[in-house]
DNA sequence: AATAAGGTCAACCGCAAGCGA
DNA sequence: GTCGCTTGCGGTTGACCTTAT
């Protein structure tokens, strides 16, 4: 193919940079700005590539970086990000501020990816990516997208009833009116952040459909409704599978108070696995259980508006 | 104390997307 | 429309560190 090297590789260094190194990138950018990371190791007297010097800068000398172990808020929410768009790692990096796509990288392959290899909750080829796994996967973000515009539809004519009986307190105190409950769906922020849309792009291209967003608008309305159970069905549902406010149920021995950023370490194996397997979690999608009702009592929140999981956490 | 084995993580490599000429 | 360049991304490597024997 005759493709391009990177750079001029003659008479460049290559291998761990020097402190010296480091200060002279630093008080390049800090001072210039990156600018164009080709010309920048000639601009600034440094003899390494221009891609070396973006990535010492992007995933060390940043000064945004975040060092030090994950927290476990941060462990939870690669887990749960990587569930939903496998290796993007800079897809779930920009979920983490001051975490670096190369850090998340390495620490799902050294220690989160064996974890749930060894328990079962991964399968040791998930690498597929065949249109059928993309389908499959397609439906089930459907599903969970489905039933939180059905909570949230419900929501809104709660609010809406709340609103009434408000009003009639106005005109008659006696009413007593039940507080509203601020209720943020994550499965919808994540639907609609870069998460999303970086999913909606890759199934997209795996499935051929030319707009997954569109197909999904076109059934919405419709399914929100057919998917809403009665009151009284959903709420036996809700508190069959969840201890906390719709989350997962509340796990003995998780109780991380001390902040630790070892709990995935420190925690039984046993308490692992309930941690993760909210569902099923006998089908080829781990996390997900293949269960809408799963997925979504993960990403359902309380009233603080944390994620069940972080409920569970606590 | 010496050495092997395993684990960790910074850095490299190659591919592909994006963009301007 | 295409070509070439630049940048960003994900997979992989290898040096270093820790633990086991």
């Amino acid at each position: 193919m005759g493709r391009a090297p990177c750079c001029d590789k003659s008479g460049l260094k290559k291998g761990p940079w020097t402190p010296e190194e480091d200060k002279i990138l630093v008080d390049y950018i800090q001072s210039h700005g990156h600018g164009s990371w080709r010309s920048l190791p000639k601009l600034a007297g440094l003899l390494r590539c221009g891609k070396s010097c973006r990535l010492r800068w992007t995933n060390y000398l940043r000064p945004d970086i975040k060092r030090g172990p994950f927290t476990p808020e941060e462990q939870k929410s690669i887990i749960q990000l990587h569930a939903i768009v496998g290796n993007k790692w800079s897809t779930i990096a920009a979920q983490l501020p001051g975490r670096t796509d190369n850090e998340i990288k390495n620490f799902w392959n050294t220690h989160l990816k064996k974890r749930l290899l060894r328990m079962g909750l991964l399968h040791p080829d998930p690498s597929d990516s065949s249109p059928a796994a993309a389908s499959r996967h397609m439906a089930q973000w459907e599903g969970a997208r489905l039933e939180a515009e059905a909570r949230l539809s419900r929501e809104s004519l709660f609010a809406h009833s709340a609103s009434a009986a408000a009003a009639a307190a106005v005109t008659n105190p006696a009413v007593s009116v039940p507080p509203l409950k601020p209720e943020p769906d994550f499965f919808l922020r994540i639907w609609n952040s870069e998460v999303g849309d970086s999913f909606r792009k890759t199934a997209a291209s795996a499935t051929g459909e030319s707009s997954p967003e569109s197909s999904f608008t076109r059934q919405s309305s419709a399914a929100a409704v057919k998917t809403e159970p009665p009151p009284a069905a959903r709420e036996e549902t809700e508190s069959k599978s969840c201890v906390t406010g719709g989350g997962p149920p509340v796990v003995a021995g998780m109780d991380d108070s001390s902040g630790s950023n070892e709990v995935v370490d420190d925690v039984s194996e046993e308490s692992y696995q309930l941690y993760l397997d909210f569902g099923s979690g006998d089908d080829d999608l781990g996390l997900f259980g293949g269960q809408v009702g799963a997925f979504s009592s993960i990403f359902s929140s309380d009233l603080n508006g944390e994620t069940s999981l972080d409920t569970a956490f606590k």
